[in-house]
DNA sequence: CAATGCGGAGTTTTT
DNA sequence: CTCCGCATTG
């Protein structure tokens, strides 16, 4: 909304606190535990609401919110509810409203950077901004950067557009900016000199570009409130009762700026205040009383300290706002048992936390479903199996979720769930609005708000190619710097340059179709004859009008690109976004849009009535939660992450977000990984997660566990057309590690893997006889590795158990062998060398597959005529 | 000026 | 493996 209301003009006084709480029960306390009522009820000037996962903490901020407006203690102007996210803030406004039916109007219910993006764009005049102001996201900040480091020829000295935009990011969550960090900086290293100069640069064109980068929409509004007190005192004094929820997930910028909110406003300050100040809005010292806080996190739930996630500010609480009350949340409403049970296993490997354990009242419920498959695509297949199988037994396919580590992932799983035909939907990775051509087609929109943005223009001026190239661009963008217009007004004047005819041509009618849209979308009309004020036009038909005239989309569909065919179709859905915002949001215009989508995270696409299930990481699954989950990957390097490994702390946040995993799922939880995983065109060994030790065995339901595939935790390798772990008996070659029969709600057995196994899933029983030497395999390895920690200096996964090793098998084109999986086959040929020898099989009933020969499931059944033996 | 092709490099999480 | 930048060619 863009309203902006100081304080409700009727000027009815506000109820007493707790009047209206008083006496009657309070609905709005109905059903709430002990702590959860005390939660909404306590009126502490600072108030800490320690969550845990699942323990009915957005419940409890839209009910403090509710009671705060029906008892008359808060205008909804008065309150300012910060999420993480905009779907946060939705659902939060939404319950909200639901509790008080309307008179929610007014509440400001926005993440940190959507407030202060409306705080900007009223005040941004202030400091040499102007209000229709560009935010840039990372890859337009990393595109300025890069001709920054381009000009000061700052690559040769290891400077890239990513590392220096990390390294920024860094500081400016720190509210360092390049001044101050070059007071602090060594001034000898001529490396630290250049960065000094890249920062600096890279904030003047930022402030000559009129643009914000992501960092900068907090940082800049703290250093507005800083320098303008009367400017904060504005907010200060509107914003009564402040509530930030994912609290530990703040960073220090995001702190300082939650510090300023609260932040009484002196005398002097009220004095100048338009409109006068009431006297029931002071003190006795005539100052506004600070704002109240109450702040709701979880430290176990911090994943964002690579974002500068400071988790001192809710460990610290207590001390920063004195007088401060805590309450606690540890009742949770989400999971069963068992999967709280694992969770506060693998949290409670975490050192320096307070202790603190979920449990439920609700029971057991089923068992963990472990499973290892031999490479990721041998995974991704069980995950769709297992989905099938839960679909068939009556769960909607929207609630299940499937999250993993990085974004790559996706890979195998998409192609799987393509194959078994589940609908699924990716979160995140990607997104829409990331892509080339929807960026190319928003440029153009951007451009308009702001014909000043350099990358925006930059962008638009070679898409599609019309013959204006880099010369070109320099020189236009050389003579709006010396006449101090814009680039537009500089396109509209290229014959004052020496352009061929050609060239001009394509400029100035770039730069005519640019001045149309501009008019349209300032609202004088397409033309120019417009006396009559119109409405800014829908930005539909602005963007259509851009499209029309660039061709964008014909020129994509003349290309023999399929690919091409699918852009052509994103712009389509680019103009189907855009009317459908038109239509929720009629007459607000451009610059409002083009905010709305700066700033839309990965989870915001969720669709809960889609049908589909969601596919995302783990950090965007946070927050959120499913009915059955999918955990992939839970291997070491993956989960936790390589890079993580070497970071103080690194260990530590990959644990917690295992924890934000497992805490996601209510009924039923699955671990998966796979013994093997190919990266960069190349496979490697992969260990199970130290996680996964970390879990109590009793919990897991191993189908197949690391035990079964990776071999047998000794050296030999075993006879490998023997039935797997033993006892076991062989499935005709298409045995899989299913071992139970017990099938989830309807036994529909059929479903299964390879053919003739069952995949359906067992549930609620133990694992089956059978599984028993695999299990204590496995058993054994985690003895082996809780004795080598417990011995000191060993570290929880140091032994792992030896992974599956034919490296001694020899095979040769002609060859018959066996895989557990695919059965029996004539290798077609062989390619690589050493550790990397993939076979090429033909199965006689799968077709052709690719093996890596070391660590396949695989055995010699007999050599073909003309082998090479050993 | 644009299109094509080759070679090299980089691989985490995101508002 | 895939994206990106660079150089060559049309």
């Amino acid at each position: 909304m863009s309203e902006f209301e100081l304080l409700d003009p009727s000027g009815v006084p506000l109820g007493d606190p707790g009047t209206g709480a008083s006496g009657a029960p309070d609905p709005l306390l109905d059903g709430l535990n002990p702590p959860q009522a005390q939660a909404v009820s306590t009126r502490s000037p600072a108030l800490l609401i320690v969550a845990g996962a699942g323990s009915g903490k957005t419940r409890v901020l839209t009910h403090r919110i509710a009671q705060l407006i029906r008892n008359r203690e808060a205008w909804p102007s008065q309150i300012l509810a910060i999420t993480f996210t905009n779907k946060a803030a939705a659902e939060m406004r939404e319950r909200v409203e639901g509790l008080l039916g309307s008179a929610a109007e007014g509440m400001w219910i926005s993440t940190f950077h959507s407030a202060c993006v409306r705080i900007l764009r009223r005040e941004a005049e202030r400091f040499g901004y102007v209000s229709g102001f560009t935010i840039y996201d990372s890859a337009d900040s990393r595109a300025l950067l890069k001709r920054i480091i381009k000009d000061l020829e700052a690559d040769s000295y290891g400077f890239t557009p990513a590392n220096a935009s990390s390294k920024i990011s860094r500081l400016k969550n720190e509210l360092s900016d390049a001044d101050s960090y070059a007071a602090t900086a060594n001034a000898n290293d001529p490396r630290e000199r250049l960065f000094i100069e890249i920062f600096r640069s890279y904030e003047q064109e930022l402030r000559r570009a009129n643009a914000f980068d992501f960092d900068d929409l907090i940082g800049q509004t703290v250093h507005l409130f800083r320098t303008f007190p009367e400017v904060a005192a504005v907010y200060q004094r509107r914003f009564r009762f402040l509530l930030v929820d994912e609290y530990q997930d703040t960073n220090h910028a995001q702190y300082s700026l939650i510090r300023e909110l609260t932040r009484p406003v002196e005398r002097d300050v009220v004095e100048r205040l338009v409109p006068p100040v009431r006297e029931r809005e002071l003190d006795g010292l005539g100052c506004i009383p600070a704002a109240s806080l109450t702040v709701v996190g979880d430290s176990d739930q911090s994943i964002y300290a690579f974002r500068g996630a400071d988790i001192r500010n809710i460990v610290e609480f207590e001390r920063d706002f004195p007088g401060a009350e805590v309450v606690k949340l540890e009742q949770n409403y989400r999971s069963t048992q068992n999967i709280l049970s694992a969770a506060n296993a693998v949290i409670g490997n975490n050192l320096d936390r307070q202790d603190k354990s979920l449990w439920t009242s609700e029971g057991d419920g089923p068992q963990i479903v472990g499973f290892t498959g031999y490479s990721q695509h041998d995974e991704a297949r069980f995950v769709a199996e297992e989905i099938e199988d839960l679909h068939r037994s009556g769960l909607a396919y929207g609630d299940v979720a499937v999250f993993y580590r990085t974004n790559s992932q996706t890979r195998a799983l998409e192609e799987l769930l393509i194959r078994a035909a589940i609908p699924y939907r990716v979160l995140g990775g990607t997104k829409f609005y990331e892509r080339a051509e929807i960026k190319d087609a928003m440029a153009y929109l951007t451009s308009l708000a702001n014909p000043y943005d350099p990358i925006a223009w930059s962008r638009l001026i070679g898409a599609p190619k019309r013959g204006i190239g880099p010369m070109a661009e320099a020189q236009l963008a050389n003579y709006a710097e010396a006449m101090g217009i814009s680039f537009h007004d500089a396109m509209l004047r290229a014959g004052e340059l020496s352009f061929g005819p050609k060239v001009r041509a394509a400029i100035e009618s770039l730069g005519q179709l640019l001045q149309r849209a501009a008019r349209m979308a300032a609202g004088g009309g397409a033309t120019d004859d417009s006396e009559t004020r119109k409405q800014p036009a829908p930005v539909a038909d602005v963007l259509k009008l851009i499209l029309d005239e660039t061709q964008m989309i014909e020129k994509l569909r003349a290309k023999r690109d399929p690919q091409d065919e699918a852009r052509a179709e994103n712009l389509e859905e680019l103009v189907s976004v855009a009317k459908e915002y038109d239509v929720q949001h009629p007459g607000v215009g451009l610059l409002e849009f083009l905010t709305e989508v700066s700033l839309v995270a990965a989870v915001d696409e969720l669709d809960d009535e889609s049908g589909t299930v969601s596919l995302m990481t783990m950090h965007t699954a946070k927050g959120l939660e499913f009915p059955a989950v999918f955990i992939t990957g839970v291997e070491e390097g993956l989960l936790p992450h390589q890079m993580s490994v070497d970071e103080i702390g690194g260990i530590s946040e990959e644990r917690r977000l295992m924890y934000v995993g497992i805490t996601r799922a209510r009924k039923q939880l699955y671990l998966t990984l796979a013994s093997t995983r190919a990266q960069f065109g190349d496979v490697q060994v992969a260990m199970p997660s130290r996680f996964l030790q970390e879990i109590p065995e009793s919990l897991i339901d191993w189908r197949q566990s690391p035990g079964e595939v990776t071999g047998r935790g000794g050296t030999e390798s075993r006879a490998l057309n023997a039935p797997r772990s033993g006892a076991r008996p062989s499935r005709g070659g298409a045995g899989r590690g299913v071992e139970s029969s017990v099938s989830f709600g309807s036994g529909s057995g059929s479903g299964g893997y390879g053919r003739g196994g069952s995949g359906a899933a067992a549930v609620s029983e133990p694992a089956s006889g059978n599984m028993q030497s695999a299990l204590e395999q496995w058993r054994e390895r985690k003895r082996q590795a809780k004795a080598a920690q417990a011995a000191g200096g060993g570290f929880p996964n140091t032994i792992v158990g030896s992974v599956r090793d034919n490296g001694d098998l020899e095979l040769a084109p002609g060859d018959r062998i066996r895989h557990d999986e695919y059965g029996a086959g004539r290798v077609t040929g062989i390619t690589g060398a050493g550790s990397k020898r993939i076979a090429h099989v033909v199965f006689d009933t799968v077709g052709e597959r690719k093996l890596l020969v070391k660590l396949a499931p695989i055995a010699k059944l007999d050599a073909g005529l003309d082998s090479a033996e050993e």
